[in-house]
Formats: C-alpha cells, sequence, structure tokens
DNA sequence: TTGTAAGCGTTATCAA
DNA sequence: TTGATAACGCTTACAA
C-alpha cells in the first residue's frame, strides 16, 4: 500500500547532484550554488521528500531534539497546564515534548522512562509516582539529564523542582487565624504523601506557634475522597468543633464545600491548589495557588541547559505559592454576589 | 562530560557473543542458548545499555510505533481530555503519542505536521486550526495515516471524527422550546467556525419549524468573549426580549450567567460543551455534552488500524452528543440549593 | 563549492 | 542456534 518514502539518495539522483549536497540544502547550510539549490528543491517538490530526524539522530554528535515528560494524567488541569508550559520552552528552544501519563501505575511509569529512553530523548521530566516515589530512580545511572517535579526523590544528584507547600499552607493558616479563628482544622488525605506531610508542617508552624494546642484534634488526614471530605467538615459543623476549614487538596475543598451546602451554613475556608470553578461558585472560594506555570518554565529551562551541555549545578528548587484570597471566609453565603 | 551510551556491540563484546546474538536477545526471540542469554543479560546490566529505537526504526520495515497528535492547546480541558483518551488507546497498542500544541497558529501547525513526519510517526491525528482550517491539508500527498477531528477539512479521502453539533443543539434548542421558551436566543463566536455552522443550523431546525420567524433577531454570532456574551445576554434580559438562552460554547455560556448575576434574575440555560463548573454552580447549568473520550478512541483506533496496513474504509464518523439537563432551566436563582 | 567513502546502531540474510 | 556481512538513511571527514 505505502510505498517506501523517497530518500535523500533519490533526491541526489533526481536532482543529478551529490548525497551530501541534498544533506546540506536540508540542514539550511548557505553555500550551496543556487542553481543546485534550485534543482534540489525542485526535486524534493517533486518527490515529497522528507528529512528522516530518527536516521539523522543515531550519529554521534547529533541529538533527538526530544524531551521526555512522565506525569500522572494529562487530563488533571494540574498536569496539562505543566505539560503546557514545558512545551512551551521546549518548543522555543526547538524541542518537541513527549508528554506520557502513568496513571501513578509504577510499573507503567517505568515503562514510560524506559521507553522514552530508548527513544533517545536529551532529556526527562518526571513526577515520581505518588506511591514509591523512590524505586524508579534509585539505582538508575541518568545519562541524560534530569529534572523531578512536585515531589523529591531521595537519590542524590537530581535536579528537583517544588512548590512551597508548607510556607503556602503556613500562609493560608496564618490568614484564617488573623480572621479570628482560634480553631482552624486541616483536613486532607494521607500523610504518605510527601505534599500532605509538607502542608501538614505549615499549618503546624501557626498551629503550635500559636500554642493553641489544638492541632492534634483538629488534623485529618483520612479524607482520600471529597465524600470523606465532606463527612469529616459535616461532623465538626454539628459539633461546632472548628472556626475555620484548611482543605489541602482540591478534593478536601469540593468536600467541605458540599459539608457547607448540607449543613446550611459554612466557615470561612481556604483550600490548597486553584480549580477552574472556585472564582466562579457563590462565595468564591479562597485559595493556595501553585504557579505550575512557573515550576513547567523552570523544569524545561533546567533540563534544556542540562542537555545543552551548560551543566547547571544540580539544586533544588522551592517556588513560592500565592494567597488568592476570594470571599469563602465570610461567616454566611451572602446570596447577592453570584459569579462576580 | 556524558560518555557516548553503550552500544549493541559493547554488549556483544562483553558478552562475548555475536551481535546478532544480542539483537535477538533484546527482541525478545525465544530461540536463544539459555547460557548465552544470561551472560548477555548480565552485560546489558553491567553497561547499562538502553536499546536504541531510532536506529531500529530506520530499517526498512521497522516503524517509529509513534503516533502524532496536534491540537490548539494541551491544557485546554477539551483537549486534553481527547489526547488523554487517544494515549489510553495507543499505548494499549504500544504506541507512544506526541501531542503538540498549534495555539490555532496556523504556521506552527505546519511545522508541527512537518517535524512529526519528519520523525516518523505512523500516523497522525489533527484537529485543524479554526482560521483557515484546509491549507495544511490540501495538496499534500500523506503517506502515513491521517485522522481529522471535531472540524472537517475540504481534501478528500481523509478520515474525519465529528461531534453532532446540529444534533445537539437541536436538542438543547427543542428541550428549552419544550419548557415554554417562544423565543429562545442563540448566543454564539463567529460563523467562520464549523462548529458553530453546525449549531445555528441545528438550532433553526428547530426555530424555523416551528415557525416562530425570531431565529433573526435572536441570533448572535459575535460574542467572541465572555465579557462580549454577557453584554449581548444582560441587553436581552434588560429588554425583555428573551425566554431562554442556548449558549453556543463555554465562553457564551459564562458570559450569560454573568449577565444574570449582573441583572439579578436569570432565563433558562443551555450551553454547547461541559465545563467542571456546570455541575458546582448554583444553579447548576444544563450542558450539550460531547463524548470527547469516544472521539478521541473513534480517533485513535482509526489511525492505528490503518497504520497497521487494515485500512479501514475512509469516512466521516459523526458522534453522538448528550443532553446533560442540570437545572439551569429554573426561572430564578433559588438560592437554597447550593453544590448539590 | 562539491562529491566520495566511511560509519552511526540496528536488523536481515544466509552460510555455518 | 549462531555470527559475519550487508544494508538502512543520514552526516561528516577528506579529497577534488
Amino acid at each position: 500500500m505505502q510505498a517506501r518514502p523517497p530518500t535523500m539518495n533519490d533526491v541526489a539522483a533526481t536532482a543529478s547532484v551529490g548525497l551530501k549536497t541534498v544533506s546540506r540544502f536540508v540542514n539550511g547550510a548557505t553555500n550551496i550554488d543556487p542553481v543546485l539549490a534550485a534543482r534540489i528543491a525542485l526535486a524534493i517538490e517533486a518527490l515529497d521528500y522528507r528529512h528522516n530526524l530518527a536516521a539523522a539522530s543515531i550519529r554521534p554528535g547529533r541529538s533527538s531534539k526530544l524531551i521526555g515528560l512522565v506525569i500522572s494524567d494529562l487530563a488533571n488541569p494540574y498536569y496539562s497546564s505543566l505539560a503546557r508550559s514545558i512545551e512551551r520552552v521546549c518548543s522555543e528552544h526547538g524541542y518537541l515534548l513527549m508528554s506520557m501519563s502513568c496513571d501513578e501505575d509504577t510499573e507503567r511509569h517505568q515503562l514510560l522512562i524506559d521507553r522514552l529512553i530508548a527513544q533517545r530523548v536529551d532529556g526527562l521530566i518526571v513526577v515520581p509516582p505518588r506511591d514509591d516515589p523512590n524505586a524508579w530512580a534509585d539505582g538508575a545511572r541518568w545519562r541524560i539529564p534530569l529534572v523531578v517535579v512536585d515531589r523529591p526523590v531521595t537519590a542524590p544528584g537530581i535536579h528537583t523542582i517544588l512548590a512551597d507547600n508548607a510556607g503556602g499552607t503556613e500562609a493560608a493558616t496564618a490568614e484564617l487565624v488573623r480572621q479570628g479563628a482560634a480553631r482552624v482544622a486541616f483536613i486532607g488525605d494521607s500523610l504518605k504523601l510527601y505534599t500532605m506531610r509538607e502542608r501538614l508542617a505549615g499549618y503546624r508552624r501557626i498551629i503550635e506557634h500559636d500554642d493553641l494546642r489544638l492541632s492534634a484534634r483538629l488534623t485529618f488526614t483520612g479524607a482520600h475522597t471529597a465524600d470523606q471530605a465532606s463527612d469529616i467538615v459535616l461532623s465538626l459543623l454539628e459539633k461546632n468543633l472548628a472556626d475555620a476549614i484548611f482543605a489541602a487538596n482540591n478534593r478536601s475543598t469540593i468536600g467541605a464545600l458540599r459539608a457547607f451546602a448540607r449543613a446550611g451554613h459554612r466557615l470561612p475556608l481556604i483550600g490548597f491548589d486553584d480549580f477552574e470553578a472556585a472564582p466562579l461558585l457563590n462565595p468564591a472560594v479562597s485559595v493556595v495557588a501553585q504557579d505550575v506555570a512557573e515550576m513547567g518554565r523552570v523544569a524545561a529551562e533546567t533540563v534544556l541547559a542540562a542537555a545543552q551541555g551548560l551543566a547547571p549545578l544540580v539544586e533544588t528548587h522551592v517556588l513560592p505559592t500565592r494567597l488568592v484570597l476570594r470571599g469563602s471566609e465570610a461567616k454566611e453565603i451572602s446570596g447577592t454576589e453570584w459569579l462576580e
């Protein structure tokens, strides 16, 4: 069905020039006889010749100009924003980004990394899998630059880009306290997750500093789903055990909102991670926002610099978060404002 | 800095076996002397050898096992869902998906396609650029399978996957009429866009069929932004010119919601395309939802079938949409229900 | 400036 | 079953 695609040799023959001249032409060399160049251009057009980068890239000194990215889910807004930002930087440098989803599956994660290395990408950006974030990088010998994003890895000598999970949570908790909440509850997922441990640490910096000695009774790390978070918050509301809620991830934020709706009244709330609906809800939901685009940019520039031999120092980069106050700290549902 | 990565030859030398035997081993051939196999495995481990797929793929009869995808924006939920769905099918078939964003930029779109072909992808899935959706595919001779998604292309012989834009809008409009709206307004973007033309056509099937002769006065195709949509809807509300709103895309839906908020009262509303906030708003927003995952699945299976020589008939595939009624058709802001 | 010849890492042929 | 040898499409000395 599909004929073998034409090669540089075919072009050379058709244009009656040497192979090397076609190679020069294709690679954009300037010192070519205009007459030959025209013949070559014509032949390329006639044959519909396409440069074969796979063949070109196996020569020593040449590289694929490909960067690999392994995340858990391309369709998750957090990761797709990250991918988009990385893609932008890559394309500015003439690189193509290959973004792969591993579904937080450790095995698939490894498979994808192996496949990308087999594809001879010039660099790798990886979000470690949630469970067992270290195994894949453990004894591996990295011949290509590797940058890790969002969660750190224990293996040494790896570029790491993180958000300031602790600092962001600290700021949010402090704001809730400043607004008069003596009892701020922390609703989050398992402490097996690095980000949860960090966020809880930030929360404790404030709560224990204020010596309220409440952190233990108000700390909930079993909210794996929005429903579980909702149940926890509902119970707090019914027993009047808290004055404000810090929701340590999106699911917990949604859960808290559902609990508010069910109970008919609400508490001041700040959630970790922004989400599309947050500014559209009534009242708009305050959040700690990560600068995902910036994380992507730094990750991409780090990997590209290293890929081009500019070998930056291996270091951990912690990017600041932003407290976005929108109005969910109001004591009651205002009912008047809606969508702005 | 980075040493040249070890080759199959290095492995063969280390293991004291022939090159071809290593090749067999790496490609999973079964008929290998277990003793030699063990030596090879050891050598691979010792050298940290990695198969070079780029080199392998230049041999005749071998392919890259890569599929290319060109969309406008990976960070757009619609496209990231599409990419995710395609990626899933590809990986089930042992293919890797390369997803690229062109930002609706015709030039970049062409650049990406050329680059992917140069990379020797086995197939290409493309969302044509919004402006000038035909140029890129016009005279091109496609040696690899090509599938076009979301918007059609005039060039013949190209697999095309579309959503039933007209049918979905028809159903939504009919529902609004059924609920008693005599004057349903159509708020959308320019008719230069294929999807807008289709959606308007669906709207007219109902409005003109009902002989209400209102479609012209109630059709607005200048809502390029949410703000413009908002202004239009606000004016309709103030002059009491419409009984219900059909918002032909997400931006128009958001605009209509803003107008409702500003005016303090609302009309029955159905929007085209679902969005994350829709079920969370109060009242929840009814939409015409596209089955994006299914579109991706069909696109991927079409391209993979063709790539594997199963050459399915070239055809246009129109996938049904789903009318998701959630409660935004209520006449007033209820204020009691909130997040469920 | 141009072309010839060698070699990149892999796979396919084919004789052993 | 194994391994020397010849491709694959391309780039890079090096000679012309």
